[in-house]
DNA sequence: CGTTCGATGCACT
DNA sequence: GTGCATCGAACGT
């Protein structure tokens, strides 16, 4: 079941671990991909120096001003497209980055798009023997695996593109397995404890 | 194992 | 011109 718009209109950390176990779709050119989510991080208000709206409003971050559940995708490094959702009621610019997802559904298109990124370049370990739970390790990766791009910015989650499932699948949230720590690759306010993911999960990025 | 570093585009000062 | 919410190859130990 397609998640509804009201589930985003909440306080964003609550949206952050709800979010987890749920499935994240997205269609591209009737080719479908999906995945269990494990691990997201939340960026919440012009106070936070690491959001995207603490210089305030502009052109690239009007959409965290926007009504909830709506897309943020923006270009980071020149290379990786970077997934937020939304979160809050207008005016109030929240959003929460997915980092990691357990693959369900379009595996092989994923595994295909992944190797295809490498091309080019001298690897040994892309494309055909990457391990399932690889695929969409890191925020960077899944977007790449599920051939999400800057046109999927301000996408309705609401919609038939990219969405939220709430769907039975076999990716084990119980209680206690829900960690919470530090946001991982930023400078400024890193000692929030604002990312959120499934403890010991494969897919989980930045482990030892 | 560990750390360093280049690729690459664009929003913002 | 500067600085990224990254990734993985290439090195050093």
């Amino acid at each position: 079941m397609k998640v509804p718009r009201a589930f985003y209109d909440r306080a964003t950390l609550d949206v952050a671990r709800d979010l987890l176990g749920k499935v994240l779709v997205h269609n591209r050119r009737g080719a479908l991909t999906s995945g269990v989510i494990v691990e997201v991080e939340a960026y919440i208000g012009e106070s936070d120096p690491a959001c995207h709206a603490a210089p305030g409003p502009t052109r690239r971050n009007e959409p965290l001003y926007g009504p909830p559940g709506y897309a943020y995708v923006y270009l980071n490094y020149g290379i990786h497209a970077l997934v937020n959702i939304v979160t809050e009621p207008a005016g109030s610019p929240a959003a929460i980055l997915i980092r990691a997802l357990d693959p369900l559904d379009g595996v092989p298109t994923m595994r295909r798009r992944r190797g295809r990124a490498m091309k080019g370049r001298r690897s040994r370990s892309s494309g055909g023997g990457m391990p399932t739970s690889e695929l969409c390790r890191g925020p960077g990766n899944l977007t790449m695996a599920m051939g999400i791009t800057l046109e999927d910015n301000r996408a309705d989650l609401v919609g038939d593109r990219l969405f939220v499932e709430d769907v039975e699948h076999d990716v084990a949230i119980a209680p206690g397995r829900v960690s919470w720590g530090p946001r991982i690759g930023i400078r400024l306010g890193a000692k929030r404890p604002w990312r959120v993911w499934i403890a010991g999960h494969p897919a989980v990025s930045g482990r030892s």
